[in-house]
DNA sequence: AAATGTTATGTTATATTATAACAACTGTCA
DNA sequence: TGACAGTTGTTATAATATAACATAACATTT
């Protein structure tokens, strides 16, 4: 069984995992992840719900940082760019990329019951984006995939809540 | 050769037919298409990319509709709730849709040379995702597919006026 | 270490996108 | 006609994001 966000799981091994992964990713690509861009990773990797700019910010803010939009903005615009988190662009959210070696855009299952977010790189949905944009004459540059719907826990748990529908 | 948002056409042929069927199918339905609702269908296919809240918002004023924001989002929530457009969620702009008839979400070529949208509605696509969902076992409800890149047409330009690269 | 250029951060203000809440109007049909 | 549902008007505000410019920190070369 492979591992998804939506299973349980010791979450913080996530987050100590993701930060040392992306501490030793940017100083081998000679960029400086700050003690503010590695505090907004690491509250992005602590929620385990893709998490919005204000309420990162308001985070900063209790913990003594710089609270103003830019702060965050950059800080998310500086992890975006090196593929250690992705926007959700549906939701105005932001979620940390667990393989941020090789640059992607992924694709995500979004629940609507629990809130959390799985990335997925998908090779069929990838082909079926490249037939596509080729039946067109389309040069991709990148993409928005986002699906929402009822993750497989939530839908357990439903069924037993509701056994009769 | 199938139409495309990205090839030259008339598009005052586009507006009139996209009108008509819509008068049409919110007859059928009993939904009421009003002055307004109309309004902004017309003014979101009347452009040939696809067009902000407060930019419709804009001409409506010009027109003497009411212009304060909830008469625009209202409109577009209705129409969105018709089919008769689409949100592009990565860019905050809406589209009419050609196919209004059958419930769907699509997908979108979107040209970040020419600014304008192409909907798709690729089976392999929409094949790609069920799979990738199911593996999961997660159930679609909805999904947001859009692919930025550019069009034929901008490609052929852009080959002409820099043959060397 | 001083001078310099570059990157990062601080700060203020404002732009852009979207919704809440409640009042008033309009059409429909019993 | 009056009661209801749906629609629109109106005011205010929430939520998301960026522009512009000043200052500070860091790195590099002298």
């Amino acid at each position: 069984m492979q591992t998804s966000a939506f299973s349980p799981h010791d979450h913080s091994r996530c987050i100590t995992s993701a930060i040392g992964h992306a501490q030793s990713l940017c100083a081998n690509r000679g960029v400086r992840l700050t003690p503010v861009r590695q505090r907004v990773l690491e509250l992005v990797w602590q929620s385990h719900q893709p998490i919005g700019a204000y309420e990162l910010l308001a985070s900063l803010a209790k913990e003594g940082f710089n609270s103003a939009p830019p702060t965050v903005y950059r800080a998310l615009e500086f992890l975006s760019g090196q593929g250690l988190l992705h926007k959700l662009e549906s939701i105005n959210a932001y979620v940390g990329c667990c393989n941020p070696d090789t640059p992607h855009q992924g694709h995500f299952l979004l629940c609507q019951a629990c809130n959390q977010a799985q990335e997925l790189d998908s090779q069929y949905i990838n082909l079926a984006l490249k037939i596509s944009a080729d039946q067109h004459g389309f040069e991709i540059q990148r993409h928005t995939i986002e699906i929402v719907g009822t993750c497989q826990g939530c839908l357990d748990q439903s069924k037993t809540l509701e056994p009769a529908p």
